[in-house]
DNA sequence: TCTGGGGTCCTAGGACCC
DNA sequence: TCTGGGGTCCTAGGACCC
């Protein structure tokens, strides 16, 4: 495989096991050791034990019911959930100050500049499993190779509270026996077409030229898919990201709903849209309305704002006036679903980020390590770091929303 | 199998500009 | 009068992820 300079397996992806599960049964004995998902009308999560029934996330209850009679079904927690994966990233950032969340249960790590301490990234990987069991209670699987994407494979390969390394000598070896499918991005529509090509493993796909890959799934697909089986995804986590796009949906199942009854809903959602947006202190450029109709097929309205706003009111005007345009559509195809997301995110200017001094370093992690102790662990700083006389000046922004 | 809620990225056509 | 390429923004849809 393909690789530049010193190739050393120095990314960890480490994601827990059936989070939503584990976190309940680690906080109520009696469903430990037993099938449960966790959800309402879908399954959001399957502990293990009912994965073997062939549970999956995303299942209607009454199918899972169908495949595991003696299912046990948990109502979520997401206050727990949240706690949980606090504390979880705490560790990874106590671990390494290269820490890229990927979602509310996983992240990369890049561990490569802790080669100085003489601890070999598997090793870092053990004691990253053995924290998060210890201080949190939970399982978590973690992969070892020199690319995020290959660091993602293994820990999918290695789990359940499991621990794989990919050597980059090994790269190869690894990836190609894999299924298609099993490749992070590869969903059901491009797996569907490339077994109809006869393309089954990525071995198979490893011997086609570029050029073909991309007459088969289009171009971005396709160099990605050839730069997947060659190793040649990036070799660096991003760290700093801000979210892009905000939103929220409720499905209001089949009809009849009256136009009245819509609106509400999808005031309501603005709301909670433009709360986040302003607890986040950003402002948004298009409003998107999004519905679904009785036979589950899907439409999106969206305007883009003379302005970028956060206010509940502004945005509530551009939500209405699509919905209303959307009437016709709605009267003739029937309404199971309504959401709005906004998008084109930027800073409020009206935003004053606060500066604050720290101990003069200049370690980034020694500073960020200063701020959570003074504003919590849920703080996160952001931007460059600023010289300032006896210390570092460091932009405090909040949250994502 | 009668299906949640939160996101990311890509494609493609049209408008508009240089 | 007709023709050209390149770039950006907007809108709508779709694949994919957890």
């Amino acid at each position: 495989m393909a690789g530049s300079g010193e190739r050393r397996a120095a990314i960890l992806h480490a994601d827990l096991d059936s989070f939503y599960a584990s976190v309940e049964q680690r906080d109520d004995p009696r469903l430990r050791g037993r099938p449960i998902a966790v959800g309402g009308g879908v399954v959001l999560a399957a502990s293990y034990e009912a994965k073997r029934f062939g549970v999956r996330t995303a299942m209607s209850g009454r199918q899972a019911r169908a495949l595991c009679p003696q299912l046990i079904e948990v109502r979520p927690h997401f206050e727990a959930y949240s706690e949980a994966s606090r504390a979880v990233f705490d560790i990874f950032r106590r671990t390494t100050p290269l820490v890229q969340g990927v979602s509310i249960d996983e992240a990369f790590l890049d561990v490569a500049g802790l080669h100085r301490i003489d601890v070999p990234p598997i090793d870092i990987g053990a004691r990253v499993r053995r924290l998060v069991r210890e201080e949190v209670g939970l399982p978590i699987t973690v992969g070892v190779a020199r690319t995020p994407f290959l660091a993602k494979v293994a820990s999918r390969v290695a789990k359940p509270d499991g621990l794989l390394l990919v050597e980059p000598d090994g790269e190869a070896a690894f990836l190609h026996p894999l299924g298609v499918e099993q490749l992070w991005g590869v969903g059901a529509k491009t797996t569907e077409r490339l077994h109809s090509f006869g393309l089954r493993t990525a071995g198979d796909v490893a011997v086609l030229d570029r050029s073909i890959l991309v007459g088969i799934l289009g171009p971005a697909a396709g160099r990605h898919l050839f730069a997947v089986v060659h190793g040649l995804t990036p070799e660096s986590v991003v760290v700093g990201r801000r979210r892009g796009s905000v939103g929220a949906q409720r499905a209001i199942g089949r009809g009849p709903h009256s136009p009245a009854e819509v609106e509400a809903a999808l005031l309501g959602l603005v709301d909670r849209v433009c709360r986040r947006l302003r607890a986040g202190n950003r402002i948004a450029a298009t409003v998107e309305l999004r519905l679904r109709f009785d036979d589950y097929t899907k439409a999106t309205r969206s305007r883009t704002l003379p302005h970028p706003t956060c206010s509940t009111d502004r945005i509530a005007a551009a939500a209405v006036a699509l919905l209303e345009a959307a009437r016709p559509m709605i009267r003739e195809r029937g309404i199971t679903l309504v959401g709005v997301a906004v998008s084109g995110l930027a800073a409020d200017a009206a935003y004053q980020p606060e500066l604050s001094l720290v101990p003069d370093t200049t370690l980034l992690d020694v500073a960020l390590d200063g701020m959570r102790e003074r504003f919590g662990s849920s703080a996160v700083v952001r931007g460059s770091l600023v010289r300032r006389g006896e210390g570092i000046a460091v932009p405090l922004l909040p949250d994502d929303p």
